[in-house]
RNA sequence: GGUCCCUUCGUCUAGUGGUUAGGACAUCAGGUUCUCAUCCUGAAAACACGGGUUCGACUCCCGUAGGGAUCACCA
């Protein structure tokens, strides 16, 4: 056999979302488990639908997810150029499988509506000219089908049944001279080699009549894989950008991995029948099989990628997770060196979702927050107690804190002795103290937090608490 | 509407004629001498419905219902 090929082919007409990274993930973990090669293909025969920058931003958007396609980025405009579809075109003509369509759009718009008038399916082939015109190019060239019966084999959908009545004479070449998808991706998968096309189900209807095509080249047809949609969180339609489906990017900027949102989205439909639910992309590219893919469509599922997110945060070393957060520290710890950052990060790691929490995570390391009585006030526990006895409790946690190295260890020995001695529950005055210090309802570990916090600033909020109080 | 595909906890799924229908996310409860998170334990939670076939159906067949895709000079 052959070596495996694959290719991812996008229309430039937008930003990449969920549904078509996850297609391009299972085409690229197709070729590469194999040892074959992963190429992008740029489908821009729509000029009227191009948009300016889809192009580079599905190029970025791969990069991001470590994606490296194995060759140079192929656009269909630039083929065209070339005369290739022209070319494939002049041989179906010569077959006698190719004819001019002397219909105008309206024209044929009529058939349409009569055939709706009369409950019957509209096919085209029903008004195949006795003796088209010449084509000069300037008319639509179309395809001149055979119908017949197919069984045809997908490797996730099985064996589709199709009869004779869905298969129609398409068109091949546009008027404006370029071909339509139907046509210039058949062409560019035999040049290029394609062994395995992978796609979404919107192709699955089309499939019957790419096999007419094939047979009329007297070509060999790749294997055919048709991955279902991405379902939005109702599950009532394919996920598009009003239902929250979010250009992937997004997710960089919000500081999801991207080796998280490989898992997630490779496990949106697909396992490997085990248990398993975490996946590095090595992990993936040993695993990962077509015929597992599942036929139904998935629905999103934000709460997930969040989890999968977070354990993938929780899995990198200190130091590589430091590089990787770099930009999503706020304005305010610019005067913060390295390492004080990094133990910061380190208390919240196993916090975090995704980067942009660090900010709202981190943020009473790096300054003092004004004191917020409601903390005290709104605390289950800390509200039965008068104000008098919590500003002891304050000063007496304020008199040992004055007398101790601030190291973890040390602080929780001590602070486990003034329990003792006062007589508190743990949730008081640990609660009293991490108010005080951090005027935040959570934090870390309260000794790790004053750890790393420090004995003067640790002191400093004391005294404005007890100000306040 | 025609054609094609799909249907197991709220969600992602395991399951291929005999299972207490398993796991994970989310939810709830408890534990880890404080909060949040992590981690651990536990709870609640599903075979869309109706007929067959069979000694026996989540598993096979046929209907019904629901969902999705497609029916362009878009991809």
């Amino acid at each position: 056999m052959s070596k495996v090929r694959t290719r991812f082919a996008p229309s430039p007409t937008g930003f990449l979302h969920i549904g078509g990274v996850r297609t391009a993930i299972f085409a690229w973990l197709t070729a590469k488990q194999n040892g074959g090669e992963f190429i992008l293909r740029i489908e821009d025969t729509d000029q009227k639908r191009r948009v300016e920058g889809a192009e580079e931003h599905i190029v970025e958007s791969l990069a991001w997810l470590g994606i490296k396609p194995d060759e140079p980025l192929v656009r269909q405009s630039d083929r065209a150029k070339d005369e290739v579809y022209k070319k494939w075109a002049e041989k179906l003509i010569n077959a006698d499988r190719a004819y001019a369509d002397p219909y105008s759009a309206e024209e044929v718009q009529t058939f349409r509506e009569q055939a709706a008038k009369d409950t019957k399916p509209f096919l085209y082939r029903n008004h195949r000219p006795d003796s088209p015109p010449k084509w000069d190019g300037k008319t639509p060239l179309r395809f001149k089908s055979e119908p017949k019966k197919y069984i045809t084999k997908d490797e996730v959908m099985g064996e589709l049944k199709t009869g004779p009545e869905v298969i129609d004479d398409f068109i091949l070449i546009k008027s404006d001279g370029y071909p339509t998808y139907n046509f210039a991706h058949i062409v560019d998968d035999l040049e290029m080699g394609i062994t395995h096309v992978i796609r979404g189900q919107e192709f699955l209807a089309s499939l019957p009549n790419y096999r007419n095509l094939y047979e009329a080249l007297g070509e060999k047809e790749p294997a055919f894989i048709t991955v279902p949609h991405i379902l939005n969180e109702q599950g009532n339609k394919k996920l598009s950008k009003r239902d929250g489906a979010q250009d992937i990017l997004d997710y960089r900027a919000l500081g999801y991995l991207p080796e998280a949102m490989i898992n997630f989205l490779a496990t949106l439909g697909w396992n490997d029948g085990t248990e398993q639910e975490i996946f590095t992309p090595e992990e993936l590219l040993q695993k990962f099989s077509l015929e597992q893919i599942q036929k139904g469509s998935a629905h999103f599922d934000e709460r997930r990628l969040a989890w999968i997110s977070g354990h993938h945060i929780r899995s990198k070393p200190l130091e590589k997770l430091y590089e990787l957060v770099k930009d999503f520290w706020p304005e305010a710890t610019k005067n913060y060196d390295d390492n004080y950052k990094k133990k910061v990060l380190g208390l919240v790691q196993e916090r975090m979702k995704f980067f942009a929490e660090l900010p709202e995570l981190t943020q009473f390391f790096f300054e003092d927050l004004p004191v917020n009585t409601e903390l005290m006030t709104g605390h289950k526990q800390l509200k039965k107690l008068p104000k008098e006895e919590l500003k002891q409790l304050l000063e007496k946690a304020e008199e040992t804190l004055k007398q101790i190295d601030f190291s973890a260890k040390d602080l929780s020995k001590r602070l486990n002795k003034l329990l003792e001695e006062t007589g508190q529950k743990p949730v008081v005055l640990f609660s009293l103290i991490r108010i005080a210090t951090t005027q935040s309802p959570s934090s870390p570990g309260l000794a790790e937090t004053l750890e790393v916090l420090g004995k003067e600033t640790a002191l400093r909020r004391i005294d404005q608490q007890l100000k306040a109080l």
